[in-house]
DNA sequence: TGAAATTTGTAGCTTAGGCTACACCAAAGG
DNA sequence: CCTTTGGTGTAGCCTAAGCTACAAATTTCA
């Protein structure tokens, strides 16, 4: 009903109901746990009407993912500073940004953070996956993969070697992880930077099944 | 904050929008000056329709007011700790806010200031008028002058003295001019902390007409 | 000066948002 | 147990705000 993407512009009210709403839930996730968090309250500190809330969002947890997804979009998308074309610092940085965002944002809320963190995982995930998908885009991609595939591996093993890293409890700081761990994600890139085919088809699997099948089954869904 | 304090509650798009629309002039005025600033600039950036800045103003020059009176109600009444009861160190606190608005706010604005000064002028007096009447009101008023025109008064004094400090090139600096002035500004005051009347009416005037009669006239409408 | 471009202010219509009221459900708590 | 309490979600109505369009001023500039 409201939430209709149409060719037309918005219209600026509701731009700016979720935004008010969107907000509200930020300024409460530093005070108090999401389950502790109730509508009327997220509709009060924006200075918006309960029902309206109804009218934007299906229920809170609708609204959780928007607020994540703006700050992933935030800390790390909108952080590189164009993202044609594709360079090794550049994946550096991603990592980076990647990491300084789990540090930093499990800190910001009060725990329990039972349903944030599989929540903050996928969406990551989604946006490595886009940006990484348009690097791919703009180069010649001679990998014997798609690049979907090629994609999904990399947000994945960027994502993994990120949380890892965050979730070690003496952990090195990041300048020194990031060049350990950037080899080993770099690599599923290298059709970018130089034509070599990589080898993982066939290390990984003998047929038409296995990783790769499992890998298409689970790529994301555009945005 | 916004002051249309109706019985029926304000609906709350109302404050939202002339909140909007106030806040948006505040940042407007800090790069160009009042008078090259168009509706629809205002509109624009507080991301509301040009149309709706009518329905709140009669023109940039009614939001101007609402934004000056804003402005004047953060930067002196609200700084005052609690209103009631009177002091003196409240009245030095006072007249120093006024002080500091006056030589703060200027800075802030590009020139010319055109009409911006007579009325920061008109709204800052009353201001203080309302906040010494507060005071008279709930002190025991000994004193043979009406509360208005004591309040009347000393507003004018109060604010007459600071524009007089903030228009001198070399001025000393506000913690040696204030107790220079306080004394002929509290002089007014005296009924609220002795019981001992001043001498004003015998020293201005002879008859019921001259001074007073002037001072009434120009007494400030409530709000 | 006089035409073009802005800006102003208003009218009429559409839509988002506010409000009341209500049904539903779940967690206390007597 | 059943009542209270508090959060959830929806329906219907009313109002504020958005949009288009247009008729004046007003400013700009050739």
């Amino acid at each position: 009903m409201l939430l209709a993407k149409q060719k037309t512009k918005e219209d600026p009210r509701i731009t700016r109901t979720r935004a008010l709403l969107i907000n509200a839930l930020g300024g409460l996730m530093q005070e108090k746990s999401f389950e502790a968090i109730t509508v009327g309250e997220i509709a009060q500190r924006a200075t918006v009407n309960r029902v309206t809330f109804y009218a934007h969002f299906q229920d809170k947890y609708e609204l959780l993912e928007a607020w994540t997804r703006q700050l992933i979009r935030e800390k790390i998308g909108a952080q590189l500073p164009q993202p044609n074309p594709f360079s090794e610092e550049k994946l550096a940085l991603l990592l980076r940004l990647v990491c300084s965002f789990l540090t930093d944002f499990l800190g910001h809320c009060p725990p329990p953070h039972g349903k944030l963190e599989p929540l903050i995982e996928k969406q990551i995930k989604s946006e490595l996956y886009q940006i990484i998908l348009t690097w791919l885009r703009s180069a010649p991609a001679k990998s014997i993969s798609t690049p979907d595939q090629v994609a999904t591996v990399t947000a994945w093993a960027m994502y993994g070697a990120a949380w890892e890293w965050s979730q070690t409890p003496k952990r090195e700081p990041v300048d020194e992880f990031i060049p350990q761990v950037l080899p080993l994600i770099a690599s599923n890139l290298q059709a970018l930077t130089h034509s070599k085919s990589n080898q993982v088809h066939t290390r990984q699997s003998a047929g038409g099944s296995g990783a790769y099948a499992l890998l298409r089954q689970f790529q994301f869904s555009p945005n």
